[in-house]
RNA sequence: GGAAGCGUGGCAGAGCGGCCGAAUGCAUCCGCCUUGAAAGCGGACAGGGAGCAAUCCCUCGGGGGUUCGAAUCCCCCCGCUUCCGCCA
């Protein structure tokens, strides 16, 4: 939820960044006018609580004709009052409404438009070339004895695949490399449940928009978590965070579920679009009026992640269109894949200022001592899917796959995975 | 899965229908005292909302109900503890 004092000091700010995210400014309005109403229903029914409390020590202390007539002023009293908290009742959902409708406030500089008017900010590293023809992931990951995406259909279905042999060492290889810098730069490793509650995923923001790519287990009530992200927002909820020596910063290990609802025939080969993979994540509490730096020091991070696996990638600033419900600002890290000559995400952080911590009531005690919300920021450290970018850039003619050298002592010291007979 | 008990402020813990947003202790903070500290003494000390302020309203795990009035009684949910059963 979008901060109110926000709406009311400058709703044109906030209709213009509902421009540009090419979402309906009139919201805007709607949660003006819902929150006045709101305001005057609360205060209506505050007035009248407070009546009936002096009434009710009169009661209390009364005796025969005198508490009897006051019984009787009490009664009509209490029956005002339902009605009053019924109205109140009613003008706080349809505010509640109002204000979850509002996206969050995009940071100046952001661009405008949609999915395809992002704004490169740089390249990195250099494409690879080959004097043969390169593989696909897929065709060096058989190769190597890396993936099986045919049982995986079989026990599972489309979308699904087993990561077998090198494969599996590969992917713990890195996820574990993550950790370890997100250890050494002072996050605290977590491995998250990957179930939670729907006022959970709710909080942050997963069920807006993007609710039909959320898996829900009906029996139980409870959500499979697309992202490492949405326990580790939940982590502190509810809570009053001490941010005074700086931001508080995890690394969450998880399985990652989507559906992949409407994504029908894009990406089917391979592991690029699965329903199931594992990522690190990291997730970061902070000031808010330090939000903006902890972004880019996520950025960062993962841009040395990318370094160690070395792979030629840019960097993307993210137009206001695609930015998701709770991002102010996003940038995505999109690595070179040879197979299909285009960039593909690898990475994305997201700057989520306080929109995240407003739901889920996370504060931190300000300059003035008083609690207010804290702003929260994501950001990937690794996923399954960067194997499919390690697989290609570092492929060489006879199907075998150099290994990084930064990655190397996570795989027993192996220079090179090399294709195994079938 | 069955049974019993419990959930109150940062912590411990009283309160069991009105005088309770809540005793007391510990912790914390600010003064005094002291060369400094401890001890001692005095004071402050939950969160949210409205208001310039005085002050007012809401919150005793969450939701609903009974009542003129609920931390206190009833129902549902969530969580924790213990015992029994079952099982990786």
């Amino acid at each position: 939820m979008i901060e109110l004092r926000t709406v009311r000091d400058n709703p044109e700010a906030v209709r213009a960044s509902q421009r540009a995210r090419g979402e309906d400014e009139t919201l805007v309005d709607g949660l003006l006018s819902a929150d006045e109403r709101r305001r005057s229903a609360v205060s209506r029914a505050d007035t009248l609580r407070a009546e009936q409390k002096q009434l009710g020590k009169q009661v209390g202390q009364a005796k025969g004709d005198d508490r009897a007539a006051l019984l009787a002023k009490a009664k009509e009293l209490a029956s005002e009052v339902k009605a009053a908290e019924a109205a109140q009742a009613e003008a706080d959902a349809v505010f509640t409404v109002a204000h979850k409708r509002v996206s969050n406030v995009v940071e100046d500089g952001v661009p405008p438009g949609g999915e395809d008017d992002y704004v490169v900010l740089k390249h990195v590293g250099e494409n690879p070339t080959f004097d043969f023809e390169p593989r696909d992931h897929l065709a060096l990951g058989e190769g190597l004895g890396a993936i099986d995406m045919e049982r995986g259909a079989k026990v599972s279905g489309a979308r699904f695949y087993f990561l077998t042999g090198v494969g599996a060492q590969l992917q713990l290889a890195m996820l574990t490399m993550a950790v370890a810098q997100a250890a050494a730069a002072g996050f605290t490793p977590m491995i998250t449940p990957t179930l939670v509650r729907p006022e959970i995923m709710e909080g942050t923001g997963f069920l807006g928009a993007h609710a039909g790519e959320v898996y829900r287990l009906r029996d139980d009530d409870l959500y499979l978590v697309g992202t490492s992200e949405v326990p580790l927002a939940g982590y502190h909820s509810d809570e009053i965070l001490d941010l005074s020596a700086g931001p508080i910063r995890y690394a969450g290990w998880s399985t990652c579920y989507r559906r992949e609802a409407g994504s029908y025939g894009k990406d089917t080969r391979g592991i690029i679009r699965v329903h199931q993979f594992d990522k690190v994540e990291m997730f970061s509490y902070c000031p808010p009026e330090q939000a903006h730096e902890e972004h880019l020091r996520l950025l960062a991070w993962e841009e040395e992640m990318l370094a160690k696996v070395e792979l030629p990638y840019r960097v993307i600033d993210v137009a206001a269109g695609d930015l998701g419900s709770s991002a102010a600002r996003k940038y995505d890290c999109e690595a070179w894949l040879p197979s299909q000559s285009t960039y593909r995400e690898v990475t994305s952080t997201s700057n989520c200022t306080t929109f995240q911590a407003r739901r889920l009531n996370v504060r931190h005690r300000g300059a003035d001592g008083r609690p207010q919300a804290v702003a929260t920021l994501n950001g990937t450290l690794a996923t399954t899917r960067w194997m499919v970018a390690i697989l290609e850039n570092h492929q060489q003619a006879d199907g075998s796959v150099r290994v990084p050298e930064a990655l190397r002592p996570y795989l027993g010291g192996r220079e090179v995975l090399t294709p195994v007979a079938r």
